[in-house]
DNA sequence: ACATTTGTCGAACGAACGTTCGAGACGCCT
DNA sequence: AGGCGTCTCGAACGTTCGTTCGACAAATGT
């Protein structure tokens, strides 16, 4: 299903809209599945009309994921300022991630899923982003790690893994059932911190192997 | 770039060889995104002789997903028979996941990456047996939220979230530079069992052994 | 008033798509 | 030898693809 919102304009609003729109279709079937007739009739803008707000259909591909990837970065370079504890720059970079995954989940969509789509003349600017994002995030960790970390937790797999946790939520959210994005932001932390089980002051009897809880039925 | 390999004989070792052939192509271009002639070139088989090991293209899709997803609920099941440690059983559910995931990265990542390219005869019946899998990894989890669990933790967005950190490895590990299935294993259940702070009576001086991890990239 | 820029589109292009058809080659039974 | 499944494929079908072209209306500048 297509939203039927009037077309604006104004000129710079209609790319807009072009571009919000296309994230939805090429979220629902995919880039290469999406033909420009599919964006043609969603937009409602002519075939051919489209394309004078874009060089071609990769052109369009890159200006979403590139507007959306430099929309998350600046905007979580901006929450992040005067902020200096590390586990609060955790939260505000999974809290900035999830929230727009949420809030924008089509374009999110098209991030994660058309990773690979892009050809090179626009595929090395948005890797270029892809990577200052991720370097930030490694930053951010080693202040974490800094401070002490678990033994055997190779760096690199624990910010992928984070990214892993983040990223996949596209795959299962249902808003409305699922939590929103504050409380999936606790929950993502708390487990990327602390683990699932309970690891307060008092670790009870350590789990001895041959304690066989009952089957959960 | 794909693989020449001699055309064997036998018909279902044939088709066997189709199968991992069309993984390949359908890893790399999408599914929407390879033709039926990419798949004819890469396999050595006329475009019209492939028609003869399946209906259409959507079928082909789904014998390369049903086949790969039965192969590894199998394979996990079998392993967890006579195990009844929960945490052993979560490490079980880890390590068949990863190890299938590394050494069949192209049928993994088609399972991945393309959930919802499936029409609906075939699509059902994917979905079907990833039910049967997540159940089987939800079971697990509760045993062990049966002897305690993190405070706010849900156990849908737990199992969710390690599905995430399992599942994002495609997009990521490079074999021969990343750790090998074992290793990563036990990454991911430390990190989802304890998290990355080091847990339990000595908050500090923890200078672990992770250390020298340099990031390569 | 007029020339120019800015948007918009119907119609068409050649190429590539998934799928089908009929014919033929091969091995195996009687 | 002859018939019969099994397997293979060149050639073609109709459809859809991304993209281009030329025409044209409305706004803008002078």
């Amino acid at each position: 299903m297509v939203s039927s919102i009037p077309i604006p304009r104004d000129s710079e609003a209609k790319l807009q809209h072009i571009l919000r729109t296309a994230a939805q279709v090429f979220a629902q079937q995919g880039f290469a599945g999406a033909s420009m007739r599919d964006i043609s009739r969603a937009t409602r803008v002519s075939l051919a009309g489209l394309y004078y707000y874009f060089e071609n259909k990769q052109h369009l591909l890159y200006l979403i994921q590139n507007t959306t990837f430099t929309f998350v970065l600046e905007s979580l370079r901006s929450r992040l300022h005067g902020v200096h504890e590390p586990p609060e720059r955790l939260r505000l970079l999974v809290l900035n991630h999830i929230e727009y995954f949420l809030s924008h989940p089509n374009e999110m969509k098209v991030l994660s899923h058309e990773e690979d789509a892009l050809g090179d003349p626009y595929g090395e600017k948005v890797q270029a982003i892809k990577r200052r994002y991720y370097a930030l995030a490694r930053e951010i960790f080693d202040s974490i790690a800094a401070e002490g970390l678990a033994p055997g937790i190779h760096p690199r797999i624990a910010v992928l893994s984070l990214f892993g946790m983040m990223n996949w939520t596209y795959k299962w959210h249902k808003p409305g059932v699922d939590p929103d994005a504050a409380e999936l932001t606790a929950a993502i932390v708390g487990l990327f911190l602390h683990g699932v089980l309970p690891s307060g002051p008092e670790p009870k009897h350590m789990f001895a192997e041959g304690i066989t809880a009952g089957d959960p039925r």
